[in-house]
DNA sequence: ATGAAAGCGCTAACAC
DNA sequence: GTGTTAGCGCTTTCAT
């Protein structure tokens, strides 16, 4: 897009005409060289500065082999047309964008259709940026190792995968859902379901901790309770309907997400039923929106900001040549009303 | 989890050399070019495909004197080392993000110091980026003046003020304070309480229809009752804390952001007193949180995705050369339980 | 201490 | 149709 307020813009050989010098010796000027005469320096650097001159970063890249951005991949659902919306996703890119910042580098924002997510990889081959930060597994594990094979610099943010070829950062989520559905359990909810889609890996793992409590307490797992919601709310919303319309007995749930646990509590409610005295909830993500509910969530709370640095860092020590090891990073649960310390499911 | 970074990219004389043919010739079949045989072109396709080969952006936009990169600007407060975090700024990210990604363009995301908007500029100057989208003006309006006089294309999230030589698109915001605060005195509320620094200029509209709300309902305003909390929660609970706590008398709350009418909401019921009984709440912005909260916001809705594809088009026709004219685009204030369509003020 | 010239990977005249 | 050549704006030998 050159249209007419492409405006040709000041560049090197215009300060050196000005400045009565030559091309190069504006250059090492400007990049301090010590061969340079202080003086000279010095005039040529008032002159730049005054003329809001600043270096033509992609001749400079082109000629150093050099790049400073970082593309961050937001996988969208194309079906739901999904835009980058859930409040996590959106708190993970600002954690980036922090940490990026922080190290100097420059974050390309990018949107990638979840099934296609090896389309980012161009992102790579085609010079945009000497990395990739991946946000969710989603459903191509596959397709992340491919890119792996072929050496894209890449971390992801996910669960630890067996066969796993990528660097993935992630939280704890076996962890997360054992923990969630143990606290359940100590409520003495018997019949809990859960809520969020197991072909992505993250939810897989909370799943398998899910069921890791489960038989802890030597309860047998019921598919009729296990509602494979996506992320997106209006979808969700209407199994979770569905769920309460469909005479499955359940007095609590485990929600993937805090807008998917929110989402319960409304079909709840809806169906005539309180929470938590007849249906305990709990959440995932701690976002803020858990603290600020009705009724604040007790959810799996995930380290955000650290996230974003630990995968920043990963990716960094990636390109410096570095093997790295994925990541798990600790959850913890915070216990608010919606599935308090105690509340034992009211009897009917 | 692999390391080995750097490999040299493939590029365009590798392609040619595998294929016996000038790169000059690769250049065209990759383009589409007419000129190149059928056959040839289709060859070139092919090798380039399945070698995962991408033309070098770096040195294709030197050569064309292009660039589709446009960056977002995300101000931060350096004193508050505030992150991005309100929901309302990363929502228009992501809407942003949406309408770019649909144009067939990059978005570099920058945060920048707040103090110092005319920082973004150098993105500019430097040749990342063909243009500016900057969320939100700040304390720094003359900034934005200056960048404009100098032609930085740019458009800006904000109020439109007097003697604006930028081009900005926001929503109407004194039609929004006035809503809410009719809305508050329609319920007879007379002592409304304005949260927000109206040092920020969309604060400062705002303000200006609260403040008219006010002569027509023939209410003198009342500095008291004015909060210059900032947007960042922490700080912004402690004000009006203390405002709780000071003995000025107020039966209504109209915040200028649902995160600041949570903190107004979470303050009145710490002194002990009800949600909407005594104090009605209104907020501002509509973000998802403001359904789910307790209680569900009144609040002014502000059309995010719109403001995405409003802002990416006025670059875009400022790129093209023409003349763009500020935006103010509608706002309507939604009723929910905080401010709802009756509520008198309890007597006490 | 400074300048001239080559070249980063690509495209577009201009030849043939 | 395809190859040759000359740059895009910058850095960096290599001269001087």
């Amino acid at each position: 897009m050159s249209g007419a307020a492409e405006r040709k813009r000041l560049q090197m050989a215009d300060i050196a005409r000005l400045a009565g010098v030559s091309v190069s010796t504006v250059s090492r000027a400007l990049n301090g060289s010590p061969l340079v005469n202080d003086e000279t320096r010095e005039r040529i650097g008032q002159l730049a500065r005054s003329l809001n001159y600043s270096i033509n970063l992609g001749a400079q890249n082109l000629r150093l082999q050099k790049n400073q951005t970082v593309a961050v991949v937001v996988p969208y659902d194309p079906k739901a047309r999904q835009h980058i919306s859930d409040p996590f996703f959106l708190s993970i890119v600002g954690a980036l964008a922090d940490a990026l910042t922080d190290r100097g580098y420059d974050m390309l924002l990018s949107r990638v259709d979840a099934e296609r997510l090896d389309a980012a990889a161009t992102l790579y081959d085609a010079g945009k940026a000497i990395g990739l930060l991946v946000i969710g597994q989603w459903r191509h594990h596959d397709q992340l190792n491919e890119m792996a094979a072929r050496k894209v610099p890449l971390v992801v943010w996910g669960g630890q995968l067996p066969q796993q070829l990528y660097c993935s950062v992630g939280g704890d989520n076996v962890a997360g859902g054992l923990q969630a559905a143990r606290h359940l359990l100590a409520l003495g909810r018997r019949r809990i379901a859960f809520v969020g889609d197991a072909r992505l890996p993250e939810v897989q793992l909370r799943h398998q901790g899910y069921r890791q409590a489960l038989r802890e307490a030597g309860l047998a797992p019921d598919p009729a309770l296990e509602v494979a919601a996506p992320f997106e709310v209006i979808a969700a919303r209407a199994m979770l309907d569905r769920l309460c319309a469909g005479g499955v007995a359940f007095d609590a749930v485990l929600g993937c997400s805090d807008l998917l646990a929110l989402q319960a509590v409304q079909a709840v409610r809806a169906s005539g039923r309180e929470v938590p005295a007849d249906v305990a909830v709990t959440g995932y993500d701690d976002m803020p929106v858990a603290t600020y509910s009705d009724p604040p969530l007790t959810t799996v709370h995930q380290p955000v900001g650290l996230a974003g640095t630990e995968m920043v860092d990963a990716l960094l020590r990636l390109l410096g040549g570095e093997r790295v090891a994925p990541r798990v990073l600790p959850v913890h649960l915070v216990l608010r009303a919606s599935a308090p310390a105690t509340a034992a499911p009211r009897r009917r």
